[in-house]
DNA sequence: CGCTGCTTTGAAGCCCTTCAAACCAGGTGG
DNA sequence: CCACCTGGTTTGAAGGGCTTCAAAGCAGCG
């Protein structure tokens, strides 16, 4: 169940089997999330992490004149809130984009892991340290690229990180999610994101139609976005 | 030495004495830097985390055609890298934008602290769990505010963290970088920020010159911004 | 007292937004 | 089986916020 999760924490340090055995034990509940249902809200209190088994999750901010950021998108395998652990309510908001398989993982049963594993406490504290790392570089993208490169960047990012565990190739993957929902990544509007994506299509370098990314050119794409795979932290020899 | 560290994370939890006495164990060298020095570049290896006694720290990333995003700002009671101590290379850089006095914290020590400290490791998760939450509101701001409100949204969050240390009032505080840094901060160009600070000052809200912030009217600051601290998470019962 | 780094101001232009409307596909009910 | 509805996509035209380019002003310092 927690396979992919086990895949993406591999990708970047050595589990044990016990470590992977504590992990398996803390999963509790399996909840199925439709598309579209914010399943936590800004300010609620929190007594469990939400591990993503299936599907697209968004963590985001609403502005009062209806605005929203979203300010990271989880993909299966991802805690979409490791962190209330630590924080015990958020300052964000997380729903579900796509239909969204999850499971629950108490509070209590990570705080045992902190006081019985503290390896694998280490393990998850740097899963928070790489949401962080993955906030920076859209700080980035939001501060400093254009829409185009922004447009492209997280494209590869979903690239790399999907891939991660087995649901992307070179070629492109599924990302059944809106225009709209992507205008709320890049800080864009979706008409913008529009006239973008056709521009990329146009370039022949990727097309995004029918809840699925096509790479055409990934160099060309990477090559235009600047994308750097460096703070995704994959090069498990420097741990 | 550590007292500004310690306001810091006793604003958030309770810390015992004989946690922040392996906190006092944990610090060694204190170092001096000049301002405008960096001291990590981005992917090198790093064996000790770095305390901010007093100064402006920022942290950052440079693009390929000289641009540059901050993406954290630090203050006297900060650590400017702790998640180094998961990550052991770090996907952005660290400079002094003023003068600095710094302290090394080993990851040695760090390790020991979440081998022998399970709730001070809690603590020291959440300060990088922190970082992450001032991330996403900065994406907020690049991602959704105008220029205006970007900017007066940093000046109330920088009132908000200086004042925790005891180094801000209502009135303002000093804040000596240039507005070269600041809009390297805001994802602007200085020549903008220079014409948004101009408003501000005109609109009697705040005023930023000579390396200080004078608040004019903290009230209709926040109003403009839309401040709501709650993402700095000062509200202790609530953890 | 001139150099240097930072700030300030002006003019022109562009990237992205705003507003509006048409188009399209899939699902539902008459 | 088609008309209708709904949510999402696409396109056009106009406008504005921020950038770019350029240059002057200013303060601190050797």
């Amino acid at each position: 169940m927690i396979d992919k999760h086990l895949m993406k924490l591999r990708a970047r340090d050595d589990i044990s089997a016990e470590e992977e055995q504590a992990l398996r034990d803390a999963a509790g509940e399996v909840i199925h999330y439709p598309a579209n249902r914010t399943f936590i809200t800004a300010g609620q209190e929190l007594s469990c992490s939400t591990l993503l088994l299936d599907g697209i999750i968004a963590r985001y901010k609403d502005l009062s004149d209806g605005q929203r950021q979203i300010t990271e998108l989880h993909v299966a395998g991802d805690f979409a809130d490791l962190h209330s652990f630590t924080l015990k309510h958020l300052d964000h908001s997380v729903m579900a984009l796509t239909p969204a398989r999850i499971v629950q993982v108490p509070h209590e049963k990570l705080k045992d892991i902190t006081e019985r594993h503290p390896h694998l406490a280490r393990v998850l504290w740097f899963s928070t340290n790489l949401d962080a790392a993955i906030h920076r570089e859209w700080e980035v993208s939001l501060g400093r690229r254009n829409a185009l490169q922004r447009t492209a960047h997280i494209f590869c990012e979903l690239q790399v990180r999907l891939g991660i565990v087995g649901l992307a190739s070179e070629q492109g993957y599924a990302l059944p999610i809106t225009q709209v929902d992507l205008a709320e990544c890049l800080g864009l509007t979706s008409v913008h994101v529009n006239r973008v994506l056709k521009e990329l299509r146009e370039r022949a370098l990727v097309e995004f139609r029918s809840g699925r990314v096509t790479i055409t050119d990934l160099a060309g794409l990477r090559s235009l976005a600047e994308f750097d795979p460096a703070y995704l932290y994959l090069d498990k020899r420097r741990r």
